[in-house]
RNA sequence: GGAGAGGUGGCAGAGUGGUCGAAUGCGCGCGCUUGGAAAGCGCGUGUAGGCGCAAGCCUACCGGGGGUUCGAAUCCCCCCCUCUCCGCCA
């Protein structure tokens, strides 16, 4: 959500930033609904005012007095009128909440302009994609895949897209995020392990309701929802709390498994382990001082490279174009590891900065040493990192000739091997 | 899951349906006092929204929502949470 005096004062940000987003956002609309919500309020608060003085007269005369009978006479007529005006004023505020809904958070001035992916500008790249996977091929067609990486059965117990992992590939699964959660411990960032159910009010602060309710797997009766990132209940760690300025700024990662209903996803992208329905992330996630959280969204994004160097594949850094932006973010970096065999960069972790966007929502403030009032923290995230795209593209760059892959130094101390087998 | 008790400001804790944004204490801030500190004394100390150049003024908020009433922290209903006891259980 936006500041409503970002909108009043510098209505003309906000059209840029719709513009920039290239969204189709009525503006003048959210505007006069301003406007007419801020006429309704002056005169409903004006009535409430007099109704309060004649209150605070009556108090002082006599119970049972004819001057008593006659004020509650007479305020029995604005009491009616106060409750018709204040019903119109609750419409119109709920009217203007939702239109200020529609506007999305304003980009930073170093997002590129762009409507598609193809407008998005490579930052980085880092490792020659040309020079692995000798014996590359989509991890799917490795011989043997499906002894480690259960579909079929996976499919039959649940449904499809909820693989089992086996063997190895259990193990190397747990190995990656073993990996993950000590480096980015190292890297600052204390652990948590989040409930992977949330309610409502915790999905609609962060915007996952109502936007993405389909996307989400929903329980019944208790109306739950599973956590599609585990950005969701860590960002509501903090909901509706101030904090005090000097715990600023506060790091964290946690692992859960992530759910989502992916509706309406097909093609390549849903072959093999590239998109499935329940997979495993370890999320960043930094609630920050406002002055400083474009240099903690790099700090982030360079703790997730380094995950991928560590593991020695090859991948790229998209700064991603106003058009491919989130609604809500005002700067993002995608990082895409190299998958060999299926010649596809794939996308394993989204660094972003939200400014004030989810905190206003979420009510996540911070008490200013220097004005002593409190203020709203920008928060950032990124995945560090996804697992199961990670490991296609382990699969695909380290294959071997002799049909086995091989694990990356730094991943062995947590593998137990230099070598995944098929046999 | 059952029975009971309770949710009031940073914390503790009062509050008869009417001048209650809410006593009192603690904490915190500023000042006085002191050689310095403690104690003591005085003043101040919530959040949000609207109006205003500003000083400031107005409105709302006593777990959340709804209701009764001229008027609700106070009465009624629903929901959430916490505590105690019982049951069940990894």
């Amino acid at each position: 959500m936006l500041d409503p005096k970002l909108l009043r004062e510098s209505p003309d940000l906000v059209r840029a930033a719709i513009a920039k987003k290239h969204l189709e956002v009525d503006l003048d609309a959210v505007l006069a609904v301003d406007a007419a919500w801020r006429t309704q309020l002056q005169e409903v608060e004006a009535l409430r005012a007099a109704q309060k003085a004649a209150n605070a007269a009556t108090a002082s005369l006599p119970k049972g007095s004819p001057e008593f009978a006659a004020k509650i006479a007479e305020m029995k007529a604005v009491s009616t009128q106060v409750k018709e005006r204040d019903a119109k004023l609750k419409e119109m505020e709920e009217q203007l909440r939702n239109a200020m809904l529609t506007l999305p958070n304003i980009p930073h001035a170093s997002v590129p302009e762009g409507r598609t992916p193809q407008d998005n500008v490579v930052a980085a790249t880092h490792g020659d994609p040309a020079q692995v996977g000798a014996h590359a091929r989509p991890h799917w067609e490795i011989p043997g895949f499906e002894k480690l990486f259960d579909f079929a059965r996976g499919a039959k117990v649940t449904g499809a897209g909820f693989p089992f992992f086996i063997g190895d590939g259990a193990k190397l699964v747990r190995s990656l995020l073993h990996f993950f959660l000590e480096e980015d411990g190292k890297a600052g960032y204390v652990e948590v392990s989040p409930p992977i159910f949330v309610n409502a009010a915790s999905a609609t602060a962060t915007g996952a309701l109502p936007d993405k309710e389909g996307q989400m797997y929903e329980t019944t009766p208790d109306r739950l929802f599973a956590v599609p990132t585990a950005e969701l209940p860590l960002t509501n760690f903090f909901r509706d709390e101030i904090l005090d300025e000097s715990v600023l700024p506060v790091y964290r990662c946690a692992y859960t498994p992530c759910f989502r209903r992916e509706a309406g996803s097909y093609g390549k992208d849903v072959r093999g382990l590239n998109r499935v329905h329940q997979f495993d992330k370890v999320e960043l996630l930094k609630w920050v001082h406002p002055a400083t959280s474009y240099d903690e969204l790099d700090k982030l994004r360079d703790d997730a490279e380094r995950l991928l160097q560590k593991l020695e594949l090859p991948y790229r850094v998209l700064l991603m174009c106003g058009g491919d932006l989130g609604f809500g973010q005002a700067k993002k970096y995608d990082l895409e590891v190299w998958g060999a065999g299926q010649k596809r960069w794939l996308e394993v972790s989204s660094c972003s900065n939200y400014e004030a966007f989810q905190a206003r929502r979420a009510q996540i403030r911070f008490r200013s040493k220097e004005t002593g009032k409190p203020e709203l923290v920008h928060t950032i995230n990124g995945s560090g990192l996804a697992v199961p795209r990670v490991l296609a593209a382990l699969l695909e760059n380290n294959l071997q000739a002799d049909g086995r892959v091989k694990i990356p130094a730094a991943l062995v101390p947590y593998f137990g091997k230099e070598y995944l087998s098929f046999q």
